[in-house]
RNA sequence: GGGCGAUUAGCUCAGUUGGUUAGAGCAUCUAGCUUACACCUAGAGGGCCGGGGGUUCGAGUCCCUCAUCGCCCACCA
């Protein structure tokens, strides 16, 4: 084919138009299969040996719709896909979605119940499964094609779901291996208790929000004590005091005494423990080990009675006399207003500010409770693949202090380690139906954990695991484990870990914890966790405010180059980012100004002739040597996780120096009557709109590749730029 | 209560290990239809780098301190 001397391509005489250009490009890459490493490998552009680049997409809620936050991720994501691609290394990037099971069960539940008039339970488990699982098929390909419109360059022969075949035998084997090593252990224990969704969730979930509310004391025989929950008193039988405090010094501990309580007369016994704070009011407090974290390990460290005042959906027990039966919010006032006339009541603060627990996924207030659940001991010692014993919070605090690790930004190391010191045993058992059923069954009180049933008269545990348990397990499952396949072989540890770093808790330390144990390997050696996304003021993005912009709307208004850029841009690592929609419309810009400078080279070299050369001239020297050193710029930002800079220092090369010097000072020449400087010239110009294209199409893979599509053959040494050489410098 | 971070141009932020007159985008103002681009070009204005103290030949950059804002964690009954 002879491009020489024609006309360039006729689209370059209008402004680019990224919807004409990113659903088709995408398209096309997709046929390619070049997102599959495999393809590349057996296309050639790929070495077999060559070093591995792997990447798992943490999975969106199946249900979900694409928002900001998943712009921002895919974009960083698909930025350093696309840089190690183009390197030559053999580059993996895997999809997937996430059940998200709680979020997705009382969604449907919700819709059943408002078309229906019918609950769970009257459609019994089966149906019910069945009912989510269809509702999650029948969206996941909102989701998925929405991922799609940010040029996200995933292996979709991959893709994996939390709860398909796969991924379910990995977790099942997970539970059973860490059960018999004694990691996983079933006990009656204080958890959170979520009354609205009759669940338990962990403490990760728990958000403490300020409340304001009467603060009570009570006069409990010689003593005072206080709380903002009158209705859990009824059965507090034990007064608990500093063993140091000499006001009370006369008790001893384990002396009973008689007070007047809220029905009558009760025996109580004196606790001394150091728990008690000698500065918090009187010093004094009663305990209600089944409804608080605190009074339950006082109550455990001297054997304490422990009784059950609330019911699971926030009922009175008989415990409360003539209470019984009352949901807490309704008795309360009425269990004040008792107490005043038995002369119980001190003094009441109207407005106590205090903090209460709340499910962080907005259904409401936390009760604890105590019960039986599955745990994951986070304290015990036990042998590691590598044949080492320790404790997972220990290895956990290794993994990223010797080094194995390293997030960005450093300071997160910090906030992880705080997190793992106060880790308690993680509660993995959830009351829910949508997800992976513990694999434990049970007869005549024993229980046996296993995947498959022991037998008749067997019955499995009706409970599910949380869905973080899965999620741990992520960048293994993904490929293929339990079973030593190709994949996991050949990409795990993943290279980067990139996430929002409000999930380093849920999902960061889960996934050490899960992968350094199971199959004694980290799951990743980098993690790089991104900022929220904000308003162009720095605000949080709300419904309420209102200024939540939408990456569809801006995709289909500015295209999803510049919405990539604007993400990135400015966006250091553990920063939160600002948006504008001004700032979008700038990189919009940009793409349009890379468009017109493809058309400005194209059409001021389509007469080129390679045999006309003259020796480069030194300004022909400078221009390249300044194209490769900010080839060489970019590229050491981008190895060093500094995309931000990276991103910029592409922008600038190509707008204030390629565009407004190179070319301007090139029209002379190219207008010139010397052939051979000008053919020099052009040659030049052509190799900076190349390695331009190549350098930015990590940042706009579709503008580049749009142009790339339209070079004059001997310009393209392959057939998409996606998998062109990284420039050489 | 504990911890972390921020404070630089009107706004949002860069400023990588301390080194010449402190940068960008947007906004503002002025001038331009110069045959790549008005989604553009040329230019301008605008900053005691939160306050105070210290280390240094030299600090936006390191140390101390104060102030304000933000975030995370937490079992004060």
């Amino acid at each position: 084919m002879n491009d020489k001397n024609t006309a360039i391509n006729e689209d370059f005489l209008k402004p680019y138009s990224p919807k004409d250009n990113e659903e088709a490009l995408y398209k096309k890459w997709e046929e390619s299969g070049y997102f599959n490493p495999d393809v590349c490998i057996e296309k050639g552009v790929t070495a077999p040996d060559a070093e591995t680049f792997s990447i798992v997409l943490p999975p969106p809620n199946v249900t979900g719709v694409l928002h900001m936050g998943h712009a921002a991720m895919l974009a960083t994501e698909d930025i350093l896909v696309r840089y190690n691609r183009m390197q030559g290394k053999r580059t993996l990037w895997i999809p997937g979605t996430d059940s998200a099971a709680i979020a997705t069960q009382s969604k449907v539940e919700g819709e059943i119940y408002k078309k229906e008039k019918k609950t769970r339970h009257d459609l019994g488990r089966e149906e019910l499964l069945r009912r989510v699982g269809e509702f999650a098929e029948s969206s996941k390909d909102t989701i998925i094609s929405q991922t799609k419109s940010m040029g996200s360059s995933l292996d979709w022969s991959r893709y994996a779901f939390t709860l398909d075949e796969q991924r379910y035998k990995a977790v099942m084997t997970a539970f059973v291996k860490m059960y018999e090593a004694g990691l996983i252990y079933r006990g009656a224990r204080i958890v959170n208790w979520d009354p609205n969704l009759q669940t338990t969730v962990s403490d990760d979930e728990i958000e403490h929000v300020e409340q304001t509310d009467p603060f009570y004391y009570f006069k409990y025989g010689p003593f005072t004590i206080g709380t903002v929950r009158p209705e859990t008193k009824f059965g507090d039988k034990y007064v608990v005091m500093h063993p140091d405090d000499v006001r009370y010094a006369e008790y001893k501990h384990g002396q009973q005494i008689e007070v007047e309580w809220i029905n009558g007369p009760i025996t109580a016994t004196i606790i001394k423990d150091e728990a008690a704070d000698r500065e918090v009011g009187s010093g004094v407090m009663t305990i209600t080990p089944w409804h608080s974290a605190v009074d339950f390990e006082i109550a455990e460290r001297h054997g304490l009675d422990k009784e059950q005042v609330i019911d699971e959906r926030g009922i009175l027990l008989p415990i409360a006399g003539e209470f019984a039966g009352q949901h807490i919010k309704k008795a309360r006032p009425a269990i004040v207003e008792k107490m005043k006339a038995q002369g119980l009541v001190e003094k009441i603060d109207e407005k106590y500010v205090h903090n209460v627990s709340t499910n962080s996924r907005g259904s409401g207030t936390i009760e604890p409770q105590i019960k039986e659940q599955w745990f994951v001991a986070v304290n015990k010692a036990v042998q590691f693949p590598d044949g080492r014993t320790m404790t997972l919070k220990e290895r956990m605090r290794e993994t990223v202090e010797g080094g194995e690790i390293a997030i960005a930004p450093e300071r997160f190391n910090k906030i992880y380690y705080r997190w793992i010191d106060n880790l308690r045993d993680w509660c993995i058992s959830r009351q829910i139906w949508y997800g992976h059923r513990v694999p434990a069954w049970f007869k005549d009180g024993e229980v046996k954990v296993q995947i498959e049933s022991p037998g008749k008269g067997w019955e499995q545990d009706p409970d599910t695991l949380d869905t973080w348990f899965s999620s741990g397990l992520w960048t293994f499952s993904t490929l293929g484990w339990p079973e030593e396949t190709d994949d996991f072989k050949t990409y795990h540890p993943t290279s980067v870990l990139e996430t929002g770093y409000d999930i380093i808790f849920f999902w960061v330390a889960r996934m050490i914890l899960m992968s350094t144990f199971l199959i004694g390997q980290v799951p990743f050696k980098n993690v790089y966790l991104h900022g929220m996304v904000r308003d162009g003021k720095g605000q949080k993005m709300s419904k309420s405010k209102g200024n939540i912009i939408n990456p569809l709307d801006m995709i289909e208004k500015y295209g999803a180059d510049a919405i990539r850029l604007s993400l990135v841009v400015g966006a250091a690592p553990g920063n939160d980012v600002p948006l504008s929609e001004d700032k979008i419309r700038g990189y919009k810009n940009f793409a349009n100004k890379l468009w017109n400078i493809s058309r400005f080279v194209l059409s001021n070299t389509s007469d080129y002739d390679g045999a006309a050369k003259a020796p480069l001239s030194p300004r022909d020297q400078e221009i390249l040597n300044q194209l490769y050193s900010s080839v060489a710029e970019v590229e050491n930002d981008l190895k060093n996780f500094r995309l931000y800079l990276a991103a910029e220092k592409a922008y600038h090369y190509v707008w204030d120096e390629l565009a407004a010097k190179v070319l301007e000072e090139s029209k002379p020449i190219l207008n010139g009557d010397d052939a051979k400087v000008k053919s020099t010239r052009q040659a030049v110009l052509r190799e900076c709109l190349s390695v331009s294209l190549k350098l930015l199409h990590p940042f706009m893979p579709f503008v580049t590749e749009a142009v790339w599509q339209r070079l004059p053959e001997e310009m393209k040494e392959t057939e998409f730029l996606m998998v062109a050489k990284w420039p050489a410098h």
